[in-house]
DNA sequence: GTCTATACAGAGATAGAC
DNA sequence: GTCTATCTCTGTATAGAC
């Protein structure tokens, strides 16, 4: 049984530990919180992982109770249960995500702040630690519409994501063309684009290149103009206006 | 168990038909493997249905056999299982979206060739009636990858679009920034864009506006340059460049 | 070929000893 | 709080009557 963070959890070695030493009761209380926050954190951090490599409705518990060490039974200590740990690693995510846009320098402008979210997101995707959801038909949405605070951490990255949106427009990186709910959905579902499994499985381009065709994607839509229809029959642009924007 | 010849075994249907019926035994044979067909179109129908609206994993052969109105058992004597079905789903799947393209008309140009495939997906994944697989982290996957028929229409389809690719390339209608490769995932990723399925949950758009924003998205791509970086630090693009695209 | 009934496996969840 | 062992439910697949 793979213990992945090495730590020691075997209750009964805790308690003779507990019993020869003569610390207080306090530090006594602390130490088992300490461990228990420990071990939740490791619940986590495996859920993560699996999640994002595996899926929810592939993912099992067993293979997170191995990954973390411990027993299956231990899980439903911590969480109610599998819809319960996801949807806490999904808040977790939305959390960490709040945390990178809080820590962007302040020199970045609104449309290099955007592009700077969709990169982290997908290099985070590849590296197994997705803060996103990237399923759209797993059962686990119905528990994360009902979630109030997945709701509230989604509603507060949206609404980051909007003024950004709004300041890049006004500065002329964005094309005005595009509505603002939906330059917003543009970015969330490029941030996890499928687009970089589909690519790293050609193996035609390394981790980093990948990524960075992705991006490019992205925000070569959102500098564009959306009215370029080249279908509309017999309209036929002339070249030139596409080598302008080079 | 599959009978690969055609010829019934079943000892008391074909006793009962020799022995009450004197149609020929041609027209017999006929009759029934019509019959056959006809159900196992049904489910074939029925499953491409659910599994467009529910994915892979959530889709159970219950939902199947009951929407096509039999018994679950009578599945297993057209296929060997929830995989071997599923995957004659995807192939019908790619061979329906191979006569959609057959079908254009001559005076289309490549361009316009790609925007009608990825409107004509896209509208039929809003429809359920999917034809190309949508799901990145399906079990079902790894049934794909080994099915020689459907990498076989898979080639095919991707032949196809790189064709028209390159030449809308030469016409100037796609950006000769993108490669090849690039730009042929692209298009098959945002053939089945779980952008539709964001923008119709915020009920801002009707269905087929929901569609044409990501037609738009997927061709003002390529259409633009993929070297447009707001975020290279000191880089600030004028604004002239973007307005010359509208 | 089609049905009813059932075997079998996997995964979520719980019980009870320590 | 943690473990082992077990329950229960669901879904795939099969057996056997007709």
């Amino acid at each position: 049984m793979a213990n992945r963070s090495g730590v020691n959890f075997d209750p009964y070695v805790t308690n003779i530990n507990l019993t020869v030493s003569n610390r207080p009761s306090f530090s006594h209380v602390s130490f088992r919180d300490m461990m228990h926050r420990a071990r939740k954190e490791a619940i986590l951090e495996e859920c993560t992982r699996l999640l994002s490599e595996r899926g929810y409705d592939a993912m099992t518990l067993d293979q997170v109770a191995e990954a973390a060490g411990m027993a299956k039974a231990v899980l439903y200590k911590h969480f109610k249960g599998k819809e319960d740990l996801c949807c806490e690693v999904m808040v977790r995510g939305l959390e960490r995500a709040q945390g990178f846009l809080d820590g962007l320098p302040a020199r970045m402008v609104a449309s290099q702040r955007l592009q700077a979210f969709v990169r982290w997101v997908l290099q985070a995707q590849l590296n197994s630690d997705a803060p996103l959801l990237a399923e759209r038909k797993s059962e686990i949405r119905h528990a994360l519409k009902a979630s109030e605070p997945y709701q509230l951490a989604l509603q507060g990255l949206s609404t980051r994501l909007e003024e950004w949106i709004v300041q890049a427009q006004e500065a002329g990186h964005i094309h005005p063309g595009w509505p603002l709910l939906v330059a917003r959905q543009m970015l969330m579902t490029r941030a996890v684009d499928p687009m970089v499994d589909a690519l790293m499985h050609t193996q035609a381009y390394s981790h980093d290149e990948v990524v960075e065709w992705c991006v490019k994607t992205c925000m070569a839509t959102l500098h564009a103009s959306p009215e370029y229809l080249p279908l509309s029959q017999k309209a036929k642009p002339a070249k030139k206006s596409m080598l302008a924007v080079g």
